[in-house]
DNA sequence: TTCAAATGTAAAGTTTATTTTACATATTGA
DNA sequence: TCAATATGTAAAATAAACTTTACATTTGAA
């Protein structure tokens, strides 16, 4: 799965640890989530959806080995 | 969190073990997930919202505790 | 250039998702 | 009723999310 949370936040121009501090996470938590390092909760991509106002599946796309 | 996962699998009548084959994960994560026992991940949720044709905000609602 | 803010990363620890196995109960059709 | 199928649940094990702390690197503005 990828997702282009980097882009979102540059777009909305907030950090990494404010971003982090809107959703209640650690900012590790963001940062890994945007390099890919792990898959996040369907709790926190709501948040995230939320957040930037747009669909989950705007921001997160499955991919071929999931 | 919330989901309607129930409804949904009777609209589409399947049995929680073939959805959990369809979406590749154990019958007892579709029957825990459906009792609200615990998150799934996003991966899940971008699955589920695949098989069923519909947005994954549609699937799952957040609460005030989340 | 310099300082501060932002980002990348890593290791250790905690919590939680998910699996496997197993069994009990419920439901439904023949 | 009987048998098959579906559902509920539980315990133990494993994998993965997420936190905390800590430090190094990058970036951007003064």
């Amino acid at each position: 799965m990828t997702n282009n949370i980097k882009v979102l936040r540059a777009i909305k121009n907030i950090s990494q640890e404010d971003l982090a501090k809107k959703i209640q996470v650690s900012r590790q938590t963001i940062n890994a989530m945007e390099k890919g390092k792990y898959v996040p909760s369907t709790v926190l991509a709501l948040k995230l959806a939320m957040f930037f106002e747009t669909p989950v599946e705007s921001i997160f796309t499955l991919e071929s080995d999931d």
